[in-house]
DNA sequence: GGCAAACCATACTCGTGCGTATGGTATCGG
DNA sequence: CCGATACCATACGCACGAGTATGGTTTGCC
């Protein structure tokens, strides 16, 4: 029982900041990012961060960034490995509904998009996975123009869903509701 | 020309102060909300405001409360005003998309998620957005359980919309884009 | 025209969180 | 085993914004 049960009384690397920066904003989100609550968190005090880092905002743009990197790789390569084209949107969609963990940071930073060092990053985030589920809708039949706005459309559901069932907790779904509800996307969003 | 040059040299109530906060959250969000600051917009000092509120928050709240109240009376007794309730929502969906104003303050709320104040506005606001929605799909020939869920798809991709075009700068789409992509909501969300 | 209430200005206090200064302890190559 | 470098603790300074204290000015009303 040594894994993380207490704080892991070993010296710390940037790297570690960066991870715990990135777990503090999924809980509490980025305002709630600051250096003597997190050098507490970690078991140490400002004198260490300050070692490895010259000021907050350095902290978190290091801990964006980190995000930025490996944040989606895994998904994209898991879909793209998909044979059919026709099948990988519908694929794309159930897996993305039952993780949990990767939403988290992203609903984190929709509600920290007050601060200016998160906008550009959010931008490309963004910009990518839409462009990348234009071409999967262009792969499943629909030309392009009408592909391009479906992508849109789809990933605004997407960033719209967060907001609404994440951050605000409206009337919490249900499993069952959940599971109709993506299904339901399914059937509308996806051509058939 | 003596409208609004100059900041108006009478004497303020509560209500002023009330829709200058909204105003300054709608331009720069709920952080930039500070009394000096207000106080500075309108001519006057803290000393002027700590008159009219006991704190910070309790202007926050009750601006909040004042948009909360005379948001969206118009909008929805225009569209209650249409006969055929198959024209409301593609008619619906056209003239929200050719506002602005209304969704200025709604899209600094969504960056404010992390303000305790405003989550239950926003999922009071939210919820009853769904709701009218949901009914409008039933009215248009929906089933009760797929107009639920279509409701909550649609107005999820309003709020994602926001997100991502307003607030992100996303690659400033084209006044024509912008209508194609309008009607392409409307040819894949409203049943024909 | 004069008094009471409403409204506002000035000058403070005070908490909070960032950043700095400086000295201490662990770790490792030679 | 010893010095250099990496890492951390403690104790500060400092800016900024909320809230308070207190007194001044305007406005409505008798």
């Amino acid at each position: 029982m040594n894994a993380s049960s207490k704080p892991e009384r070993t010296r710390l690397s940037a790297e570690d900041w960066e991870n715990a920066a990135l777990d503090l904003i999924a809980e509490q989100g980025v305002g709630a990012l600051a250096v003597e609550a997190l050098a507490r968190r970690l078991g140490v005090t400002k004198g260490s961060f300050y070692w490895h880092f010259r000021t907050r905002e350095a902290l978190l743009l290091a801990a964006l960034e980190r995000w930025e990197q490996y944040g989606e790789r895994e998904v994209i390569a898991q879909i793209e490995a998909i044979a059919d084209p026709r099948e990988r949107l519908p694929e794309l969609f159930r897996r993305v509904a039952h993780e949990l963990r990767p939403h988290r940071v992203y609903a984190a930073l929709l509600k920290a998009l007050d601060h200016p060092l998160v906008v550009p990053v959010m931008a490309r985030v963004s910009q990518r996975r839409t462009e990348f589920l234009a071409t999967a809708f262009r792969e499943a039949g629909l030309p392009p123009p009408e592909a391009l706005n479906r992508a849109r459309l789809t990933y605004a559901a997407y960033v719209g869903f967060l907001q609404l069932n994440f951050t605000l907790g409206l009337p919490r779904i249900s499993h069952e509701d959940f599971d109709a509800y993506v299904e339901h996307m399914i059937a509308t969003l996806i051509p058939a």
